[in-house]
DNA sequence: GATACCGCTTTGGTATCCCAAAATGGTATC
DNA sequence: GATACCATTTTGGGATACCAAAGCGGTATC
């Protein structure tokens, strides 16, 4: 694999993985020291990585996005159009044997499953349900809005039993998707959506303080 | 302004305005010299024109991005998602003033206007109608949408009696805006947009051959 | 005349160099 | 001790040199 998907590849789960920490600078010449590669596929992993909104540009230089509550309110009502629409979609072919492998998805959590493990296993699902809809463009602004979402949801508190209450919406809505429901399918997602939002915008509001002290960049609403 | 954004921007201007054509080949040492920079920020433009989908890879190499008409269905499908949720949110705080302004636009056109002119204003229309949304990213979708739609729209056929149906349409979905009615209007700019694509690819379906004489790479639905 | 093969050219990928501007840090001054 | 100022360093933007691989053309062979 080329050098430059390679520096992309690596300093997008660095960022991800909050190995570098929301809001903290980054130079051309250090990820090129980090990752033994020159500063020509640097610069293309940084511009392409700045069109996901990872990172962005702070006056000269660059930036790791810092986590942005209004934002992630913003991208919450995003995913919920673009969502609802995939899933109508789907809802007018739906194909069991799809559904089916998104099930198995789901089923393949359990307790003894770490909790990275469910994180992508959460996000994944939402972006395998807009896959179904056969829409390109649909697909990839979901696939998008998680990306962007990723690291603000692994930096949520989540106890087990919102964890079981989220498993259990994914179901629901698998299950009236399978039966064609349009109607009750788009409901439950847009509540699904909602929810999270709003835990999600809570809890970080709450930990805000504490994040801040350990270095990352937490912009209010 | 740096060499990367000239560059970037008058690329995409000479693609957008058909000056290279649809499925061109694109060599990083033909735009150096013709626009007299050197590659790095030759690079940088085509890496970002790559994320608005005006040019693609080929193999190694670049493409002019070709006109799809399976893709322009699947855009018109993506539209109406984010559309109508941008408008149904600013229906629910409707700005008269700021309505008037788009209004403005409308009113600007008539018959002397070039037909460029319209073609700018029927973009800019739908694109300032989501940024009243107050939402960044149904406003970026729609942005983006319209600009990778921006070339097949100039290719299509419009007589001037379909022109003045769309006037018409736009001027309806602003009117039940600015009175609140969101299902009203969602209605209507969900028959617009459906309208508006089965024109486009009906008319560029029908013209296949003379456009591809023509040097235009157009790839069937 | 078609085709397989070989060498030259072109091209994108990468590394490196240069430059102007911005950041940095130390120092002198008040 | 605070601050204004200047020298130095660092940094991103740009230009160029180099390389391997893909593309292209011509030629020899059947």
């Amino acid at each position: 694999m080329s050098q430059m998907q390679n520096v992309e590849r690596q300093l997008r789960e660095m960022i991800l993985g909050l190995e570098i920490g929301p809001g903290e600078k980054l130079t051309e010449r250090w990820i090129e020291g980090r990752f033994g590669a020159s500063r020509t596929p640097v610069r293309a992993a940084l511009l392409r990585l700045e069109t996901e909104g990872l990172v962005g540009r702070d006056g000269r230089g660059w930036t790791v996005s810092p986590i942005n509550l209004a934002e992630l309110e913003q991208i919450a009502v995003y995913r919920e159009a673009v969502e609802v629409a995939a899933l109508r979609l789907t809802c007018m072919h739906a194909d069991g044997n799809a559904i089916d492998v998104i099930e198995a998805m789901l089923d393949s959590c359990d307790q003894n499953t770490p909790r990275e493990e469910w994180h992508r296993v959460g996000m994944d699902f939402h972006i395998e349900l807009a896959r179904l809809s056969g829409n390109e463009f649909l697909f990839r602004a979901v696939r998008d809005a998680m990306t962007r979402l990723s690291r603000a949801r692994w930096l949520e508190v989540r106890d087990e039993a919102a964890l079981g209450r989220a498993w259990a919406e994914h179901r629901a809505i698998l299950a009236a998707t399978r039966l064609g429901e349009a109607d009750e399918a788009a409901r439950r997602l847009s509540a699904h959506i909602s929810g999270s939002r709003d835990r999600l915008v809570t809890s970080l509001a709450n930990d805000r303080r504490g994040l801040r002290a350990r270095g990352f960049a937490v912009v209010a609403a």
